[in-house]
DNA sequence: TTGATTGTTACCGG
DNA sequence: TCCGGTAACAATCA
């Protein structure tokens, strides 16, 4: 089972499990879902996502909130289903299918206004019809942060996570330490298209793939990849440098990503 | 037992 | 206000 932000997006495609009427929501480990009263026993009438974010949203004008992080995971079964595994947080149990969630990041209850507020903080998603990529070259294009950090910020684009990041600039040949405001208005189009495809991409299949023409993923983690984590380029056969950013892995192809100047 | 991991937020200081 | 750095948190596995 692939993990991590596919499992985020493929959640889209959970949408017909989860929608109807939810029996119940208990939290199996005791860990009490504060608000969990105010959904339990209601309709869920629609799951929409923005960005990482996961919003179930009830008829009563409720909705829970999810967000994965690192470790989330979901476990869709059918009824009649077996006990918790592991430290599951919260089970949603519906007619016919019970949907258990472990180790989410964010796992809460929101009224209408906390669902705005949180929605309003959430820049534009790539891989919504909705998104308003014009939001996203403002903030990019006054920052004088790394692209490579940008991508990374949720508030300025979201969608991208820490393998697509380095997948999309080695892609669009562009250095992560490039400042945004010297990043081209041509390059960010680009940037914003190759995301939105490779995204689509991994929905599609539940799986990371940002190499052309790879279908089928081999690797454990079921991500098919150019430079994440790899030894050399696959365009020029040097060796990729792995360095930081904000505590997170980076990678680029130095002769084939133009460093800024310094 | 330790370290690493496809993520995020809060807080502080410059 | 912006930006970088740090700590904290989540669960599991090698």
């Amino acid at each position: 089972m692939p993990e991590g932000h596919t499992i985020h997006r493929a959640a889209r495609d959970q949408r017909p499990m989860l929608i109807g009427h939810v029996l119940d929501i208990s939290s199996p480990q005791g860990r009490f879902l504060e608000g969990a009263e105010r959904i339990s026993g209601h309709v869920c009438k629609a799951v929409e996502a923005y960005g990482k974010h996961l919003l179930y949203d009830f008829s009563n004008g409720m909705t829970l909130h999810i967000h994965l992080g690192l470790f989330g995971k979901f476990r869709a079964i059918k009824v009649p289903a077996d006990e918790p595994r592991g430290a599951v947080r919260v089970r949603m149990i519906s007619a016919t299918h019970v949907v258990d969630i472990n180790g989410p990041n964010t796992c809460e209850v929101l009224d209408m206004s906390g669902r705005d507020k949180l929605v309003a903080r959430i820049g534009p998603d790539v891989l919504r019809a909705d998104a308003d990529r014009e939001k996203a070259w403002k903030k990019i294009s006054k920052s004088r942060s790394a692209i490579g950090q940008l991508l990374m910020d949720q508030a300025v684009i979201a969608g991208i996570g820490n393998i697509y990041r380095s997948e999309i600039l080695w892609r669009q040949k562009l250095h992560p330490n490039v400042a945004g405001k010297d990043v081209s208005r041509e390059a960010f189009e680009q940037i914003w298209d190759d995301s939105v495809a490779l995204l689509e991409k991994g929905v599609k299949h539940n799986a990371i793939i940002t190499v052309d023409g790879a279908v089928k993923a081999r690797s454990k983690y079921g991500e098919r990849v150019n430079i994440f984590n790899k030894p050399s380029c696959p365009a020029c056969a040097s060796a990729i440098r792995r360095f930081e950013i904000a505590k997170r892995r980076a990678f680029a192809c130095e002769t084939c990503q133009i460093a800024p100047e310094i």
